[in-house]
DNA sequence: GGCCATACCTAGGAATTCTAGGCATGGCAG
DNA sequence: CTGCCATGCCTAGAATTCCTAGGTATGGCC
């Protein structure tokens, strides 16, 4: 719904945003949101099944705490993670770089 | 192949190659594979079906011509895809904005 | 004559995200 | 003390988008 410039880019939002530190679904949410300065408004429903793949694919850790009464799934980037952000970042940067100079070349 | 990013960016970089002037099909996945320095390879069955998209929406218009006993198919901007680029482009930007924001704001 | 580059096309698969729903707790306003 | 909203988690299936795999046809070169 923000963009679909999303797609493709999902793993990499939230792996960027959890280098920052630990941090629960909802609250990874908010977070990215922050960051983007509302371009990026993910619905839970995009952002549990990611994390859950992440998971699988052991690029996040997590474990269940309680907070006033509230449970809470806090998830941690594995040092499989980190790597998998800085490749992905790179790989970001390569491709921003390749849409700016198509758009570029355009004048 | 390249890249899933290609996601959403697809429209955008076919606009954008268009921008620079009329070409056919074949020779507009050259030109962005060329600008893009080879970050993007574009599929004939990925370019051909866009294209014919961008045109039932009226952002392109197409004429056929024959060189050298080939047929071509030569697309063109029209008003409304010129438009579309510029909105289109603009929405890039805030979009890699975006990403650069939540990457950068990691460390 | 065979092969490769050029040049177009489409149907269906694959991958990804979103929609739409569901469940549960705590705190606050009324 | 009762709604109601924010917090917090989850899933199934829809929707979207691009790619794979296949097909057709011409011209030029060896």
């Amino acid at each position: 719904m923000a963009h679909d410039r999303i797609k493709g880019n999902l793993d990499l939002l939230l792996l960027a945003a959890l280098a920052a530190g630990p941090a629960h679904g909802y609250e990874l949410a908010a977070s990215i949101r922050e960051r983007s300065d509302g371009e990026f408004v993910l619905a839970e429903g995009t952002v549990y099944p990611a994390l859950h793949g992440l998971e699988s694919r052991g690029l996040i850790t997590s474990s269940w705490h309680v907070v006033g009464g509230r449970r809470r799934r806090v998830y941690e980037l594995s040092g499989a993670g980190r790597d998998a952000r800085d490749r992905q970042a790179a790989d970001w940067r390569r491709f921003a770089s390749g849409m700016n100079r198509v758009l570029g070349a355009s004048s």
